[in-house]
DNA sequence: ATTGTATATGTAAGCGCTTACATAAACGGC
DNA sequence: GCCGTTTATGTAAGCGCTTACATATACAAT
């Protein structure tokens, strides 16, 4: 069943089937009726890489993610898949890792597939600095294809980014825990990502409009489970804190189960904020207070503007941001 | 960059070409090496919609997930993703809801992209009795592509399945409860799905064969919600129970969160058992005894069977079977 | 009626590959 | 040295579509 059967079926030629098909208005209305009927009764769809050779696109874009069982970006690739999904297009999944080498590869895979667009997620695009030759296979992806990407901030032609304001969420949060008299706020972080060094530098920001100075045992680079992070915590004597914030809930939850080991009063004698608002912080005790990423929102800005980049629309946002917002439970009382 | 520069840049037809690339034996050794130093050189990649059209495949697996989101989910797609990968195929990802009506639409946008076979990701496809007819959507698809279900049994043409061995798995822990002395055992469950009934038969198996009733108020379903099985358990209060399985963590956390909530001491007065030993098992307090499923076996055996399958290979299980078993935590004392 | 213009449809040439078939080269047996 | 085989390579015909260009038709303006 292709285009010369329904062209046939419908006494005419392949050349107005393929217009019916792809909607151009270079048909009259009986004709296109008459084709789609015959296409609808035959349940006839074009044969993919057909279209493809003929378009170079076969309504795909490519999402790449260090790790999609981690509870955050598997909801960002639900969101994303979704909203792809509403716009005809397919998802092709890759998980990559963390390492940049690995990363490479797999977007190579990926463009091999003559994606439309690619997208990634919640990694570590540093993006400046020292890091900024770190980047580069993304500038060079960019050379192919436009790339979108979630939670980072790279610079560059064919490059559109989004972030949620971490700086800030995590600013407001350190002053009003200073507010509330702590002195010994420990940072804990899972990773070096452009987000993870956007709340330490609200974090640092803080102490200093505070006066207060940022304390180098104070910031602590953790693994990202539960249990490292609370061993890790009741075999520290030496550093001494009053309040946590962590980059992610899964680390947050590894504070409550040391701060209730001690036998701590959550939050009277210790603060603790979370990150990401997941499922996690709401399944210890007490819950934990966490910060929202608003994650469908980056997501459904960020497939907007993949949409709107391939229909040639020229002024789209290079780079958006959305607020974060503290959900309030129970390990913080502000 | 094509076949035809690579050609002319080797001195050598297209049909050469082609033959190195397919890795076809009628090839000199000499003239391969020649071809895939010039391929190597020019960084030639085939066009993958001209292979398609050729070969009318593109290397492509689907794979259908209710809800990636979810913890359990997510994880086999991990473990799916990762191992198809090594094997050089690509996977379109696509996240249909729990609506059969969805699924069929999804599938169908999947056929579309003349995937090499179609993965399910656990969900409700009890493929037998009065449900038989709802599982036809399946057997279309396989008319077309292979068909691989994780956790589910629907018999079929070039259907392939896998469980993990859920009946048995709580066959075997509600026996050691009644043989600690429980009496009424709640079983709390999500869905429909084939994984939940067979957890439920080996749930009413174990009472039947202990002599015992099966309570009809017993067998709850519920949300897959904490706050939702917590909130529902505190004020069902003409239920009484002296233990829990639940068919995945996210309840269990809703039960903990209930014994506690009323001050029951576990697993003195009350044994909880959860399900896919994910991290919420840990993540809260008392930790979770859970059922582990083994997850990543059940997958690796799955691409195993894709890439047998695919390669033509007669000799392929068309349903297998993985152990469960019980990850002992605080919630539990057996 | 005649020409010009807009509109609708058809024809045919790709897109970049695979592969059946044709051809050429190489080689051993006689 | 000739023929039958095997082995290596080339030629060309698709695969099913898109689309530039050609053609045909209709219709308004003169």
């Amino acid at each position: 069943m292709n285009i010369y059967d329904i062209a046939e079926m419908a006494g005419v030629s392949i050349a107005t089937v393929s217009r019916v098909v792809n909607g151009s208005d270079k048909v009259s209305e009986t004709t296109r009726q008459k084709v789609l009927n015959v296409i609808d009764k035959a349940g006839y769809t074009p044969n993919v890489f057909a279209q493809g050779l003929g378009l170079n696109t076969m309504h795909t874009v490519g999402i790449l993610v260090p790790d999609i069982s981690d509870i955050y970006m598997s909801s960002a690739v639900f969101y994303l898949e979704g909203c792809l999904h509403k716009y005809g297009y397919d998802c092709i999944l890759s998980c990559s890792g963390f390492e940049t080498k690995q990363k490479e590869q797999h977007i190579h895979m990926l463009l091999d597939k003559h994606i439309d667009a690619l997208i990634l997620v919640g990694s570590t695009y540093a993006g400046s600095g020292r890091d900024h030759a770190k980047t580069d296979y993304i500038r060079d992806a960019a050379e192919k294809v436009p790339v979108f990407i979630i939670n980072g901030a790279v610079e560059g032609k064919n490059i559109y980014s989004s972030v949620c304001d971490d700086r800030r969420a995590v600013y407001v949060v350190t002053r009003k825990l200073i507010g509330k008299g702590r002195r010994h706020i420990l940072f804990l972080t899972d990773s070096h990502s452009y987000s993870s060094n956007e709340k330490m530098a609200g974090y640092e920001k803080a102490l200093n409009d505070e006066g207060l100075p940022v304390e180098g045992n104070l910031k602590i680079h953790v693994k990202n489970d539960i249990h490292y992070v609370r061993d890790l915590l009741l075999k520290s004597e030496a550093i001494c804190f009053d309040s946590v914030i962590c980059t992610n809930d899964s680390i947050a939850v590894g504070v409550v189960k040391f701060a209730k080991e001690r036998g701590l009063s959550i939050p009277r004698e210790m603060d603790i904020v979370g990150y990401n608002n997941s499922v996690l912080a709401v399944s210890c005790e007490p819950e934990i207070s966490s910060i929202d990423n608003h994650t469908s929102e980056i997501c459904d800005g960020t497939i907007e503007n993949v949409i709107s980049v391939l229909q040639g629309d020229s002024n789209v946002r290079k780079h958006f941001t959305v607020p974060c917002t503290l959900v309030k439970r129970s390990t913080t009382d502000f």
